[in-house]
RNA sequence: GCUGGUGUAGCUCAGUCGGUAGAGCGCGUCCUUGGUAAGGACGAGGUCAUGGGUUCAAGUCCCAUCACCAGCCCCA
């Protein structure tokens, strides 16, 4: 017998063999029907399994997955992407299976196969798939032996399947397949009962991946695909996905002369003009009068720093790949550098090294014979590594915390003035891969709202509490209020690729667990998604759209103090090392500026608007009353422009409109006799009608100062990037 | 960085079979002086991404490089 708890909180016995179904059935027909699988115990599973596979100590928790479930939703797309495959492999030769997993809004499959698949072919495709979803043939679900399974695979020819029995799998002994007419498949599951229930999907893309991510692995075909439980879901889905498009801020950024990245200054550097700097200038100056209030002070430091420093941080060893090379003051300084690594790495011929050493000495490094000479590994990098420290090394700087630490230190600092908090927009650079590149999103040069608070180990639950106030009132204010925070943890089975101790992190992160809990913010925890210095809690934020970015960052570090030294005295009259925050409410100007345009759609409210008036004149006698007018608004800090073309003001009025202009000011003579104005809303395109000069300030002020934001989309979207929790692979 | 695709006027794009380049928008000048989404005429703008090659002849075919786009990898 298993014991069964419901949702209600009942507990009821069934005999050994039940399923989710033979349960949904006993409550009702109906319901069995609805169901799309089951979730016991936390994991979800199929609705046919025996309930009695599912281990557990005392009843199982059971709960059943209908179409309105958002768990259920993966299941579904799982077991289309089976079909899929099946599809394919019904329409090409040879095919190979490598894994197929759901998505955050759909799923792919990695194929191995010869021919190239494209987008002329997804219509044929979708028409097989529909075939199979028309047989409605059932899931069924298989075990073997890991021996057998892996037989069973060669025959099948799936040969990337065998190899993942073998390594991935090891430690399996028996593994689970599912069978759907012709088409089998090792899978974990689970699935939906049967493929009639696949009633609204489509093949989306194919891209290539590789076996495992590995570049040095064999490439696969990825096709990607989504699917609904119903057509209007599907079409929503594609309506939004259309709508990104629209949204996208390389192209709006083009349009309006925000910002513009040329081949000329380089990859990825961005070059802010004037409109797109406005945007930016305004957000700089909010937050700088809120940090002021908060208690920060503004610092500002260069944007190159000695490696040595960096080596002390920790930031040069274990980013050295993504950032640009150091700056060498000494002609053999790059030699030299990539001497010490050769010998590090310990394939260097000895040829190739009395080269090296000839070259640096000829280059003016007196020391290079002494290291040709020098008897041990050890020795020679000693020999050589004393020496760069004499030269002048310098990086741009990949981070701001090492300058902010030596600010810290440039003064004894007592418990009494703690907590410093340092804040700077500073500009950082690295050297993120060319493929990655992406408009305003990730560049290789960027400016952090960044700031360091140094506490003592006491202060740091409160002055975190209060970082993650202000992250949330500064997301607030741009209209940015739907975001959960993921806790970025330590991936506690690679401890080497982070700095400091056992205890250090414990702490760290358990202090983190536990604002976030007293705070009430939701949260998720991520392994392997903490800095290296220190754990973090991003802001994941959802825009109007519903698509999550990573915006804000707050993090705690134990690490760099204690590789820095730093120390207050305390009461004790001690010295004591201080706890460090690092915190970025925007996360990068960059970023954030490229997720606003994207939100906004490049339709700014009032106060962030690069143009917030245009003065449209009726005709040129309206000239002069233009000017003053603009001059007026202007004095009271408006930014505002005016349409001299000698265009009618039909023409004026629509160009204003589509350069998205929040409030056309039309003036004529009318407006000029009586001392006012005639406003249009951008926003519906209404005629505000004729207000005299002060009442339209007064209010065109208050909306401004208020930081209104009247709309920021016309369509109804919800978020299709919704976590699922789980991650089905097949 | 890897794989694939793309690169023609300021922007969006057309350019057939290899025969010295075209549209719309924008821009400039002139006419027009109009009250809430496009008034008209004329004009200027291109080393067809860059460098090679094939050819009597290359925007078009081939090779390399660079950049962009999509995906992968990465993201302090």
């Amino acid at each position: 017998m298993i014991q069964v708890q419901l949702p209600d909180g009942s507990v009821k016995e069934y005999a050994d063999g039940t399923s989710a179904l033979d349960i949904a059935k006993g409550i009702s027909e109906r319901l069995a029907k609805a169901c799309v699988a089951a979730e016991v115990n936390g994991t979800i599973v199929d609705l046919v399994r025996p309930l009695n596979e599912v281990p557990s100590e005392g009843p199982l928790q059971f709960k059943l997955l209908t179409e309105k479930d958002a768990k259920a939703v993966g299941v579904l797309r799982h077991s289309t992407a089976h079909v899929m495959a099946r599809a394919i492999m019904r329409l090409y030769e040879g095919v190979g299976l490598a894994f197929g997993p759901t998505t955050g809004n759909g799923f792919y499959y990695d194929f191995d196969l010869a021919t190239p698949i494209s987008e002329d072919d997804f219509p044929k495709i979708e028409a097989e798939m529909q075939k199979i979803a028309n047989e409605a043939e059932p899931f069924e679900r298989f075990y073997l032996d890991r021996d057998k399974a892996i037989e069973f695979c060669r025959d099948l020819k799936q040969d990337l399947k065998v190899e993942h029995m073998q390594t991935g799998l090891s430690a399996h002994e028996t593994v689970s397949f599912y069978r759907q007419g012709e088409f089998v498949d090792l899978c974990r599951g689970p699935h939906i009962p049967d493929a009639g229930r696949i009633k609204a999907f489509k093949v989306l893309s194919v891209a290539s991946a590789y076996w495992k991510g590995d570049a040095n692995n064999k490439r696969l075909q990825r096709v990607y695909g989504t699917a609904f439980f119903s057509k209007d879901d599907l079409k929503e889905y594609l309506d939004q996905v259309e709508e990104a498009k629209r949204r996208d801020h390389r192209v709006l950024g083009k349009q309006h002369n925000l910002f513009n990245i040329s081949n000329d200054v380089g990859q990825g550097l961005s070059l802010w003009l004037p409109k797109g700097a406005s945007i930016r200038a305004t957000l700089e100056d909010f937050i700088k009068k809120e940090l002021l209030q908060r208690g920060y002070t503004p610092v500002y430091s260069p944007h190159i720093g000695r490696v040595e420093m960096y080596e002390t941080s920790g930031h040069f060893p274990y980013y050295r790949e993504s950032q640009f090379s150091p700056i060498f003051g000494h002609d053999a300084g790059q030699l030299v550098d990539y001497w010490i690594r050769k010998i590090n790495e310990g394939n260097l011929q000895n040829a190739e090294e009395k080269q090296f050493a000839e070259t640096a000495k000829i280059m003016g490094c007196e020391v290079a014979g002494d290291a040709l000479r020098a008897s041990t590994k050890e020795d020679k990098i000693k020999i050589l590594h004393d020496w760069e420290r004499t030269q002048e090394r310098y990086l741009l700087k990949p981070m701001n915390c090492p300058h902010h630490v030596q600010m810290y230190k440039s003064q004894q600092r007592s418990y009494r003035e703690l907590p410093v908090k340092l804040a700077e927009f500073g500009t950082v650079y690295r050297r993120e891969n060319a493929g990655s590149l992406n408009g305003l999103l990730r560049v290789r040069g960027l400016t952090q709202d960044d700031a360091h608070l140094f506490c003592t180990p006491d202060q740091v639950e409160e002055e975190f509490k209060s970082t993650l106030d202000l992250v949330k009132f500064v997301l607030g204010s741009v209209g940015l209020d739907d975001y959960r925070v993921q806790l970025s943890l330590r991936d506690s089975k690679n401890k080497e690729k982070y700095v400091g101790s056992d205890e250090g992190w414990n702490s760290a992160e358990a202090t983190l667990r536990h604002v976030l809990e007293s705070v009430g913010l939701p949260f998720t925890a991520q392994e392997g998604e903490a800095a290296f210095y220190g754990p973090k809690t991003d802001f994941m934020v959802k825009d109007c759209i519903g698509r999550e970015w990573q915006l804000g960052t707050v993090q705690l570090d134990f690490n760099l103090p204690e590789r820095f030294n730093l120390e207050y005295i305390g009461p004790d009259n001690k010295p004591h090392r201080p706890v460090m925050i690092h915190r970025a409410p925007f996360g990068s100007m960059e970023r954030f500026v490229g997720m606003l345009i994207e939100h906004f759609a490049g339709a700014f409210p009032l106060w962030l608007a690069p143009e917030q008036l245009r003065i449209c004149p009726v005709t040129d006698n309206a000239n002069e009353y233009a000017a003053k007018v603009q001059a007026q608004f202007r004095a009271e800090g408006f930014r505002v422009t005016t349409d001299l073309r000698s265009a009618k003001v039909n023409a004026k009025i629509r160009d204003a409109q589509l350069d998205l202009i929040p409030y056309m000011l039309v003036v004529g003579p009318k407006d000029a006799e009586a001392g006012a104005v005639s406003i249009r809303d951008r926003i519906g395109g209404k005629d505000l009608g004729m207000l005299p000069m002060a009442q339209a300030i007064e209010m065109l002020k208050k909306e401004a100062i208020e930081r209104t934001v009247r709309q920021v989309v016309k369509s109804k979207f919800r978020s299709f990037d919704e976590d699922q929790g789980e991650m089905f692979a097949g």
